[in-house]
DNA sequence: CAGTTTATTTTGATCGATCTAATCATGCCT
DNA sequence: AGGCATGATTAGATCGATCAAAATAAACTG
């Protein structure tokens, strides 16, 4: 271990007292500047760092963001939350902040550690993802005044939809963006693999798809099947949408698993397409969500969040939120930033 | 926020003294056991909770455990640390213990952000990853005595070798079982893809492989390949190994990125081979390792790293080192853990 | 130049827990 | 009954920083 050196071994070398020292590190303006320096100096010749359990006990503030880390349900969307945190990580460094991780398995064991947190470490904010419909989490921050951002919009009617700070990515922008791409590409019918409806991530994302296809001129009705998320899930409902004759040539998915088993169930045999009635075979394009590192190994188009931004987005809000003077009447302040879409080889 | 609740707080509720509430916490037994109920009454009637700030300026102890997340480089084997790290943080807390996350960018941005934390934060320990030869950072931490454990060997002849607590997945192991997996199914011609040596974590992994063909009776000699990892170059190298006259018909891979490689090289034409010299062509079986979730997209067999389990045994290593009473004579302990091969279409 | 204002620095208290050492009971033995 | 070890509880100091307020120095005003 290092030995420890306190404010105090820096006011002795200095020649002041501990609290111009705290001074010259906190409030600059306060304190001559000559005598700035020297304490910089001592600073600087003994290695000092501020104690953050010291200064938490009097300041009410630890500096610590925390954030679930959720085990990655599926495997293949995991690595999404894995870059978000490394972003969060590193955006909250440069603010002098730092990230604590916690696990729950539901929204009411999450609340149960707010609880813990804030009684033992006393994190001064919470990055919630995965918000959802109905979401508890949100309310129990809400009432209990504990400052956060939600990575994900609040999807809900009530009144509670515009009352905390989030970033999000526009995901129907990313489906309307995907859905033009293959329409340039001269595709007309053109459908969509998506969940079932009420998850607020997977009705946007076929919201752009839809407006964009009906802008075109296609009627996007059954041109859409909802499955749960997954690669076997995909191909069939991939499978399905494709052997009805319907014509459908491209698939825009709400996932990068759907899309994986849209892929393979486009290169089975019987379901490639002609075009314009000629003899050249052409597979079905086929384009995902996430960009995640699926997508990249076999060839996927897909439509890549800037994680790293939306992070960046957080931890804005955060210290705007925490260091900020925030008008207690000011609507709470969020963020929707564009995918973008990573043309490979499917589409 | 929930208004604090303070050990002054339960101690009045229960009649007794601060002290005596804290005995009762942290040394029940020196407590009478009538009073002990009573004050575990009050602590739940008031739902108080021990600050771990207070607490840490007194024993010096912050129950934090740091850990470095790291850019998924490639993209493909990101998820390894990720699964780790969900590990981690669930081991962690079962023990009392949080998880706190920091960058860095290399080994001297990683030692000066130790400075940083220790001053700072105050971990009590730390977890290393990607432990590598010659590493900068168990030298410094030794040489400070800062408590740690790295998840991965010290991969050096020097004197450090065997002085810090370690787990590790024993590669070797690992390609060791699928080697034998592809000789009981009929596979004697095996070749291996692979980094080239120098890697610790690359060359054990060769040597699974070629002792175990030794072991078959088949010479290992010239059936290796060694590459940098990605995808292209594995089915460069795939490809070379396969084109050779050598008659290889299965490929046991290093990692997940280039047994995906190795898959798209087995896929072209001309590579498939016949058994016995008849007329049915079979694919060239690949086995890759980390069982990332590109393996189970696709398909690839792979080798699993027990990751959840890795996790609680560095968790368990480092309570012993910091609550437990530790000889400084006796030698540090270390676990070795076995991968599990599971078995796909590919092999 | 006395009287105030303003700038700079210092003293003492405090955050909430635990450590050390002292105090108060109790039981046991001779 | 006095002496003493053991058990249970408590008072006071302390960890390292910042806050609030007091003290001192420097500058300004009429």
């Amino acid at each position: 271990m290092t030995e420890k050196v306190t404010i105090a071994d820096v006011a002795r070398l200095a020649g002041v007292s501990r609290q111009t020292v705290s001074n010259a590190l906190n409030s600059p303006g306060v304190v001559r500047e000559e005598t700035r320096q020297r304490v910089l100096r001592a600073v600087e010749e003994l290695g000092y760092r501020v104690n953050q359990a010291a200064r938490q006990m009097r300041t009410g503030r630890s500096r610590l963001i925390a954030i679930r880390i959720e085990p990655d349900r599926d495997g293949i969307n995991g690595s999404v939350l894995d870059r978000f945190l490394h972003g969060l990580t590193e955006s909250a460094a440069r603010s002098g902040y730092r990230v604590l991780l916690y696990t729950a398995d539901d929204d009411q064991a999450e609340v149960d550690t707010f609880e813990d947190l804030l009684g033992a470490y006393e994190p001064d904010a919470f990055v919630l993802t995965s918000t959802h419909h109905g979401d508890l989490r949100t309310a129990w921050l809400l009432d209990h005044k504990v400052p956060f951002v939600t990575f994900g919009r609040p999807w809900s009617a009530d009144s509670a939809a515009a009352s905390h700070a989030w970033v999000d990515v526009d995901g129907a922008a990313g489906t309307a963006a995907a859905t033009r791409h293959l329409l340039d590409a001269g595709h007309r019918v053109i459908g969509f693999l998506g969940w079932p409806s009420g998850s607020g991530v997977g009705d946007d994302r076929r919201e752009g798809w839809a407006r964009t296809l009906a802008g075109a001129g296609v009627d996007p009705a059954g041109l859409s099947r909802a499955t749960s998320d997954g690669v076997a899930d995909g191909e069939k409902a991939a499978h399905d949408l494709l052997r009805s004759d319907l014509g459908v040539t491209a698939l825009v998915c709400a996932s990068d698993s759907l899309a994986l088993g849209a892929l393979h169930a486009a290169r089975s045999p019987g379901l490639a397409w002609r075009p314009g009635g000629g003899t050249a075979e052409r597979p079905v394009a086929v384009i995902g969500f996430d960009d995640t590192p699926v997508a990249k190994a076999v060839g996927l188009t897909s439509l890549s969040q800037p994680l790293g931004q939306a992070a960046a987005h957080c931890v804005a809000l955060l210290t705007t939120l925490l260091d900020g003077e925030t008008d207690p009447g000011e609507p709470p302040a969020n963020v929707l930033l564009e995918p973008s879409l990573v043309v490979r080889q499917s589409a």
